[in-house]
DNA sequence: AGCGATGTGTGATCCCCATCACCGGCCGGT
DNA sequence: ACCGGCCGGTGATGGGGATCACACATCGCT
């Protein structure tokens, strides 16, 4: 799956974006202890219940976590961008992976070896208070997923509270009022819980009502207002 | 809501219980900066968006923790005993409390400030790290949970499930197809995301089908296996 | 006993959404 | 251009479970 391990001088590039919370000699350990490969669309950095072998921190791109049940159904936890370390509740604990993890657009992907983190963590109290800030946030993340799953067992209520978590990530932009929609309807499917052809109509309907527009892979949400009282509703 | 604080001599008896994993010195000094104290039926520890004040660890009884809706429906996370600590991850990233906890019968529960917790994490490496590792371990826990609720919208194999999970807390236990029923059947439905009368229903409908007995506040399980066919149907 | 509060059993109804089925569009390959 | 895969729209159908509406049991309380 790796393809191709980018040189020193972009590493050195990457250092400050991606540590940017940690003293510089903590991070400069972490780069030299770190492997970083690129990976192409697709591309499966872990699954879930496999043995934890690392920790895989994401340079660039962006990366989908998801789970699966038995029978081949699939949630999608998040889709997290660069600066992001996964699989790092699994490797502290000594246990599998939770989720699968996969690549959703040509990434780069450091890879951090279970013991060298375990090391560099009794070295460097910082990177041990870290690590264990993380994935408080990771867990409070899961909770929050939880609460949107399951305090509406509303379609439409799920999808409305998906698409203003996408502006509320938009506030960068210059156009605070669109979303570029990278993902197809069955992803988000599965993001919400539902099948593809509930989220179709569900889109549907929501330009029907002139809550969103769209025009190529662009959402436009005129009103975020109006999508907001369909939450709670 | 706190009734009554327990003796020094009960403490001492409870440390090695509660702290086992820990080394005698760290459990000291945990001991020294907690603050133990009994609560009655019901009382609630923290609730769900709360400010983080500090931990807590259970020393006797049982604590729900639970998370709600908007709409005030109510999912139970899961139910923990003694020994368990609640509220670490939002200490340590000065959140807020992603969940609520609540007693459910009258248990001891040791409190230990926020500022005091961090303070002995810097002194003691080895807390970190069990902070660390329990803090994955919730979020261990919460990934199944959101698999148990996704990967079957069927009400009856979430409860199958659940009563499973059951025996296999149960294998210290003299009768190890036995379960005590300490939950109501509204309680039950909030933890497998179902109405109360669903609960009444396919319980109803899995004595007819003898898979279940009951007697008073004890489930007998006859044929574990029958219950795991209904399993990933 | 009497009474409220709380937990449980069960019928009737209804609606949301999963599922099946099919079609049309778009894109990339050979 | 032809085709084969993926993606997206949309109708028809059915079922599982939420919800409403009762009745009954149990228990603690005064």
């Amino acid at each position: 799956m790796a393809t191709q391990t980018v040189n020193h001088a972009q590493k050195l590039a990457l250092v400050d974006k991606t540590f940017f919370d940690l003293p510089p000699a903590i991070a400069d350990a972490l780069e030299q202890a770190a492997l970083t490969t690129s990976y192409p669309t697709g591309a499966v950095l872990f699954a879930e219940a496999q043995a934890s072998r690392g920790v895989f921190i994401v340079r660039r791109g962006r990366v989908k976590l998801s789970i699966c049940g038995s029978d081949g159904r699939t949630l999608i936890l998040r889709i997290v961008n660069a600066g992001c370390p996964l699989g790092v509740a699994a490797v502290v604990s000594g246990r599998q992976y939770e989720a699968t993890a996969e690549t959703q657009e040509p990434s780069e992907i450091s890879f951090l070896r279970h013991s060298d983190l375990l090391r560099l963590m009794r070295l460097h109290g910082e990177l041990a208070l870290w690590v264990t800030q993380h994935i408080a946030q990771d867990y409070a993340a899961t909770c929050r997923e939880i609460r949107d799953l399951i305090l509406s067992d509303s379609a439409s209520e799920k999808l409305a509270r998906l698409l203003v978590g996408w502006l509320d990530q938009n506030t960068t932009s210059k156009y605070p009022t669109q979303v570029k929609l990278a993902l197809t309807h069955e992803e988000i499917g599965q993001m919400i819980g539902s099948s593809r052809e509930t989220v179709s109509r569900l889109l549907a309907g929501f330009k029907k009502q002139h809550l969103i527009q769209q025009s190529g892979s662009t959402l436009v949400i005129p009103d975020r207002l109006a999508l907001e009282s369909l939450i709670t509703a």
